[in-house]
DNA sequence: AGATTTTGTTAAACTGATTAAACAGTTAAA
DNA sequence: TTTAACTGTTTAATCAGTTTAACAAAATCT
């Protein structure tokens, strides 16, 4: 803490100072004329190959790197393009090749979808991939209105994308299995028992070294902050969780467990539900960090100490929380490799391969703050 | 927060008890049949209009609602649609129409841009709008070898895009002026005087706002953590703070200032600079709500009591930072209205309104705990 | 009734690329 | 020497729509 504070903000120079008083305007500089552009016309493949005099078919081959052409007419004609500064119209190449090079990113219809650290994590992931491999991104959101339009459909049949990334979905979103006959990937959650190609954490892996943390530090009365069973990941950790208690002598309670709804309030909710339902719980497992900031909220809140009292840990490792007081012992979700892996394998599947994906990607448990061994009574 | 708590989760039915013991796996059902589905060949506009018995340019007209076409005929024609299924392909018509319907959102390369509650709120706004306005919409990074690559100008010159919104920037991106003869709108901020189309919060008025309320409590001594002041909007907030002191007789200094970045970190190195460098401060004016609260973190946790001893002001007003503690006193800046409002100017303009756009939206201040009257001593 | 306008439809050109098939010109094999 | 196999390039069809100009039929005006 002590670097990070010191490297900040030491000098106080021009622009603040300006500020204070004269107020010079940033000159910013424009490289071309000042006046009207004029509105270039537009370069087309027939333009380069009269300009290179070869036909269009060995232009559209030189732009494909195509392996016909000579080295010779390559070159030469690759510098007639750079000279003319061409640039092959995407909506002609897509409409006559087979793809269009676009993918789809689908988000449920959440008001803050685009703002959750979750979400955007993954995002972060599927972005940078889809860019190196020469895709553009489109988002949007599966609102019912636009499922009921079909146009998660339109989106393969008019053409608009060559495969949909699907985030934050379950079983219970029974759209999904409309776009089982196209290229499409379920992210961080399986469907139908392998009706479709998917890639998720390995909640079970998570949940399991989250109770052995527990255990360990001589947890026995652990409550859990779950939240959408119908989602089988989600069910995943609750089955581990009550597993890992049976393997360790406990008989789980149904009392022990409440739904917080993957949200800051459900957390703290939820917090309250179990803490006032059962005085010795000395545990939460939450389903998410969300929900494991909004229990540690309430409960701090309400008079008990985190970790000394109750000891909380969450699941995603969303950056900046680290910094929480106290800060969250979680369960690290690798949300970025997930959304290149994700991408990856959906460019694979438009390409043509053809097994079925599902893959299962490690986590591993980071050990801050709100845990400590159980309180001694 | 007694109403928040009670209504969540009080029912432990089915799928938690199941949890627990057996494992009764979600039935899904698929209304397709369950074999491969058999490739649909793809229906062209001339398969329909040969179903319909009448000519491609009708049915393109139809599609089109072009009034030419004959009450009756329209009917007939797409009621052959409807049945056929047909959907047009957009690549085809994006290629010999003038539009894509496409448009870009441009972020800057933060690491977590897809993962920030300022942007995700834009986002939401520009989401909603794009939808009902028919327009999808393509998310890009402006990231240093992107833009030395020329992709931002790619995105109108290969036609992938009709408009370009760009959030997060600020005159030193001077990329900007690229795309000067294109459609493009400038997010919340403004750019070379009138350069370019803009959008933006009024960040004079809120600033004002933020400075009466403090000023009213009684500070005198008020710092501010600012942040890129390369920024016409941050300068606003810079030019007006040090004019309402100046109004209310007090000469700032220039060791109230800090540079916060932006950044939670920021927020706090810039807090713990300030209140080292000048012990008399009793009020922090924030850029952004980020920072502030970063500054109330580092306060708290350095025997500042927020606000016995410290007043908090931030700018932003994100969503779910209303339930931290102390709860922030912020300005609310209409960041959903100016997605909607961008996204709405970007399609009129690229529909062929010439008139500069230069809109600029008011703001409110929003009290809440992080801030009370002056200390006395 | 004949000329003019309006209305509805169509043929054909156009958008800007890819790609299969054809075609010369070489080179290698029989 | 003839045939076969490559090479490198071009011709022409194709992708799936929009749009302009032309045209016939019906309606309106002298």
């Amino acid at each position: 803490m002590a670097e990070k504070l010191r490297n900040e903000s030491l000098e106080l120079s021009g622009i603040a100072a300006a500020a204070l008083g004269a107020t010079e305007p940033i000159q910013v500089k424009f490289d071309a004329s000042p006046g009207e552009e004029k509105p270039t016309e537009r370069i087309s493949i027939r333009d380069v190959a009269k300009e290179a005099g070869v036909s269009v078919a060995t232009v559209s081959m030189v732009l494909n790197e195509n392996p016909r052409i000579s080295r010779a007419t390559h070159i030469r004609v690759q510098r007639v393009i750079d000279n003319m500064g061409y640039r092959p119209n995407r909506l002609a190449q897509s409409l006559s090749s087979r793809y269009t090079q676009v993918l789809a990113v689908m988000l449920p219809p959440l008001r803050h979808a685009f703002a959750d650290a979750y979400f955007g994590e993954i995002l972060s992931g599927i972005s940078d991939r889809a860019g190196k491999l020469g895709h553009k991104l489109l988002i949007e959101q599966a609102k019912p209105q636009y499922i009921k339009e079909g146009k998660h459909i339109e989106l393969y049949e008019r053409r608009f994308v060559d495969g949909v990334l699907c985030l934050g979905f379950n079983e219970k979103h029974t759209f999904l299995s409309d776009l089982r006959q196209y290229p499409m990937i379920l992210v961080d959650n399986r469907f139908g028992d392998g009706m479709l190609d998917y890639v998720h954490c390995d909640y079970r892996m998570g949940a399991k070294q989250a109770m052995n943390c527990l255990l360990q530090l001589g947890h026995r009365n652990v409550g859990m902050i779950y939240a959408a069973p119908e989602s089988p990941t989600a069910r995943d950790v609750l089955e581990v969780y009550t597993t890992e208690l049976r393997n360790a002598g406990i008989d789980p309670k149904e009392s022990w467990l409440a739904d917080g709804c993957f949200t800051d309030e459900g957390g703290a909710a939820a917090a309250h539900l179990l803490t006032t339902r059962d005085k010795d719980i000395t545990a939460l497992l939450c389903g998410n960090d969300k929900m494991a900031l909004g229990a540690i909220r309430y409960l701090v809140e309400h008079g008990h100490k985190v970790p000394q009292d109750i000891s909380v840990v969450g699941f995603d490792d969303i950056q900046h929380l680290a910094y929480a007081n106290p800060s969250l012992t979680t369960v690290h979700l690798p949300l970025y490799e997930l959304g290149v892996a994700a991408c990856e394998r959906l460019v694979n599947r438009i390409r043509g391969k053809v097994d079925r994906v599902t893959d299962v990607l490690p986590t591993h448990l980071v050990l801050r703050e709100s845990t400590s061994i159980v309180r001694t009574r």
